[in-house]
DNA sequence: TCTCCTATATACTCGTCGGTATATTGATTA
DNA sequence: TAATCAATATACCGACGAGTATATAGGAGA
């Protein structure tokens, strides 16, 4: 066992070697998905995300294939993000108005989140064939879990008999909207944003009889 | 005055000139649009836009100053589409529920038109500053339309006392999104798409009591 | 008729950017 | 210690695309 207050090494083992690496990369992405976010994905040149963590370019390769790659890497943390709040809040107790006003909860605030906002802001159109292909079908599985948790409310009878389809897509589309105008450093916080959201969401506009 | 069925005069007058001129302009207008839509702003050059008229690139900045303006133009038709939706339908006689109803199924409409769908593709990173400040003003003269609408359902009791502010961004956002996935070939109407969107909104997902 | 303006094309410049070839340095390993 | 590999840099290539210089052809006006 090491001594107690043992200077750290200079000498990195190979475990530590490959966490170095791993946090390079991810570094790179960080960087990367900020100015993508902030410029757009065209804009953005990887020689500008190269000089913001004061490297070169060839670095960047050297981490990641080439510049879809890195934004296929962003995307793909954002769809886990929000494949992942789906999952566990879909996983929780309580009937399905319940579990679906946590799961858009969740979403909301995913897309306040720098790869939450990668997602909602890349087109399809930025990807090749085979990248947008591979980014629909996790949307769609998002978009399933979603219509799915609807389903289960309309079933319990604490969800009104609305149509699947069109419901997912408008919760959705409302809770996307953050990832485009949301600005960090805005007086309300994502939380507060979330909530509000998702009471309007649940409980429409026409007052209650 | 002319004689009945006479052939058309090959000869233009000074008015017939400057309005084939202006055809001319809408066309490069509507093929930009199309295109800008399809690929993205950045990844549409003048050249294929002009390659699917049949023209020159030069021609385009004949009728055009630069690119950037043929986009400009493109969102701020779809601006003004957007704007007259919400002037007409304010005017209109009902309640505040009724006529925000009214307005945001234009606005639904809207966003599945070509120059509409551009407004919500065109992310602020695309313009100069000066046109992102103007584009953004325009933005906030809607934003604020619906707002005073809401104003006025919450003021005659047809709308429940909600967040203006966040009604209003929940709305839109939920509003915009048809303008990035609706495909005009796909089964649903345009029109059956905004009734839909628009009935959830307005009475939201909890069954009433 | 001579000149000027409009509409249009061809062919170019020039900057930017994705991607790569290659060199260097230092640590790892056989 | 020699060979190798990881990490990084500099310098380059090639494509693409915005924007322009310039030519032409024909109608409009003096």
């Amino acid at each position: 066992m090491p001594l107690p207050n043992a200077a750290p090494s200079p000498f990195r083992s190979r475990e530590e070697r490959e966490r170095d690496r791993e946090e390079k990369r991810e570094a790179v992405l960080r960087a990367a998905v900020r100015m993508f976010n902030a410029r757009g994905f065209h804009a953005t040149s990887l020689d500008d995300v190269a000089a913001s963590l004061g490297i070169s370019k060839p670095t960047i390769y050297h981490y990641l294939g080439n510049k879809e790659q890195v934004l296929i890497e962003c995307v793909t943390r954002g769809l886990e993000l929000l494949s992942a709040a789906a999952d566990t809040a879909r996983a929780q107790p309580g009937d399905g108005l319940a579990r679906l006003r946590s799961v858009l909860r969740s979403y909301a605030l995913v897309m306040m989140d720098d790869f939450g906002r990668c997602v909602v802001r890349t087109g399809d159109e930025f990807l090749s064939p085979e990248g947008a292909a591979l980014f629909r079908a996790r949307k769609r599985a998002i978009d399933l879990s979603i219509r799915a948790l609807i389903e289960d409310g309309i079933a319990d009878g604490s969800i009104a008999p609305v149509d699947v389809r069109m419901t997912a897509f408008t919760l959705a589309g409302a809770l996307n909207w953050p990832g485009r105008w949301h600005a960090p450093d805005g007086p309300l916080t994502p939380s507060e944003i979330a909530n509000a959201m998702v009471d309007i969401l649940i409980g429409g506009l026409a007052p209650r009889a």
